[in-house]
DNA sequence: TCCATAATTCGACGATAATCAAATTATGGG
DNA sequence: CCCATAATTTGATTATCGTCGAATTATGGA
């Protein structure tokens, strides 16, 4: 994943609506959820809605299409793998050997101490 | 992780030279590297990158010790670890049976499509 | 103590982002 | 065509952030 794009990324979910709405989204499956319903749900104005849902989009984090009067925002699952992986590959890539792929299990991604103590 | 620690680390890595300091630190290892050294690798003046590396600090990606007029960095690999454990839980939540926890090798966190198309 | 090295903090400026209401656009139905 | 619904865009305001050089702090050595 290129720098200027995980940038774009990380900005997008460092935001509070914005993460609420992307952790909703998540939740809500690749069916996604109506700009209408969103806004209710996290308690928004539509157009302050509006603006942050074209910065999830445009970070690759969100994908939407219109069915009549309404639009559909869902998870881009493609492009939220591709942030993680990034983060996996910064954070063992010098030390392959103490990071399990199985992360979430082992916590294995280096030694709970980084050198001598401050 | 919660939310508000989440939203500091993601705006952290939110900005390029913090990135690369970033990327740079977890190259260096446990031991890290010292704040004129970063500040020669990444180019820039000593005093901007003081700033960043305590975003980065205050974000718990980086820790910091002192040795003598010299102050190291090195990645905070359990304040790491908790990020992406935060992002994967989220990518997974509403989907475990989509999302390998092999992440790196099966990409398999969710079907390329997420909907009709737009 | 004085001078030197390493790094942080301070202060100011320009750039960028979040927010809201109004205006506008896209689609539906009579 | 007119009116309604759903959402985005526009425009303005306030807050926040990144950057730099100067000032200050922390530590070392003669």
């Amino acid at each position: 994943m290129e720098t200027k794009n995980v940038i774009e990324a990380f900005a997008a979910l460092a935001q509070d609506t914005r993460l609420a709405v992307f952790r909703l989204l998540i939740q809500a499956g690749p069916n996604g959820l109506t700009a209408g319903d969103i806004a209710q749900q996290v308690g928004v104005p539509s157009s302050t809605l509006s603006h942050h849902l074209a910065t999830l989009e445009r970070a690759g984090l969100l994908r939407s299409w219109r069915v009549q009067r309404q639009i559909f925002y869902a998870c881009d699952y493609e492009g939220t793998r591709r942030l993680i992986a990034f983060l996996m590959e910064d954070c063992c890539q010098g030390r392959p050997e103490l990071c399990s792929t199985d992360l979430l299990q082992a916590g294995a991604c280096g030694p709970a101490g980084c050198g001598p103590e401050t």
